[in-house]
DNA sequence: CGAGCGATGTTCT
DNA sequence: GAACATCGCTCGT
């Protein structure tokens, strides 16, 4: 089997978390399952920056079932599940430097009759703008946990380039003191599918 | 259309 | 038994 979009190479991910958030926004998310090809650009991503971030699951270099592959080599899927809905990381930062960044919205690209059956009865705006909706539009489950973004199935291709970034605080970590005031939160300044 | 809030599953203490 | 990196209702404007 061999993957639709050509990969991006390893490399790609070697490079520091806040970085890597910006460099996210524009490819292409790619879920290739049983059921057929799912894709959309990422628009909206978060830096979780690891040991120091009172807002990361892995402060205080917290190490848990649930946070070991934070501390693995970047390019690895970091899933979770919060309440109902499952939530999906790029783990960042070199081996046991726990940074990861999480996809929040993406632009709806390929697979779009799959995305609205798993996303039975919502308008299309509502497919993928944000971080629980577009790992049920694309199919992603914890059972993703610990892949690499570097092939098949789940995988991260190159897409386009955005026009402009935008910046801001993170959303959903009001406990977290002064950490939730980090202009950690990346978007493409006026794509649609942003979740706010 | 915005704020408020209940439902919900898993993990960790 | 509490905490949650959410979602989708409801009810108010």
């Amino acid at each position: 089997m061999t993957a639709k979009h050509q990969p991006l190479p390893i490399d790609f991910y070697h490079r520091p978390t806040l970085e890597l958030a910006q460099a996210l926004l524009g490819c292409l998310l790619v879920n290739e399952t049983p059921e057929g090809l799912a894709s959309g650009y990422i628009v909206e991503t978060e830096a979780y920056m690891g040991a120091g971030d009172r807002a990361a699951h892995s402060y205080g270099n917290r190490r848990t079932k649930r946070t070991e592959v934070m501390f693995a080599e970047p390019g690895r899927v970091y899933t979770y599940v919060m309440h109902t809905h499952t939530l999906i990381n790029v783990v960042s930062g070199a081996t046991d430097v726990p940074e990861a960044v999480l996809i929040r919205a993406l632009d709806p690209f390929e697979g779009l009759d799959l995305i609205s059956a798993r996303r039975a009865g919502r308008k299309r705006m509502e497919w993928t703008n944000g971080p629980g909706k577009l790992t049920e539009a694309l199919g992603i489950t914890r059972e993703d946990y610990g892949r690499k973004f570097t092939e098949l199935p789940l995988y991260i291709a190159p897409g386009v380039v955005p026009a402009e970034i935008s910046t801001g605080p993170r959303i959903g970590i009001e406990n977290t003191g002064e950490a939730r005031f980090r202009p950690w939160r990346f978007w493409v300044t006026g794509n649609p599918y942003v979740s706010r």
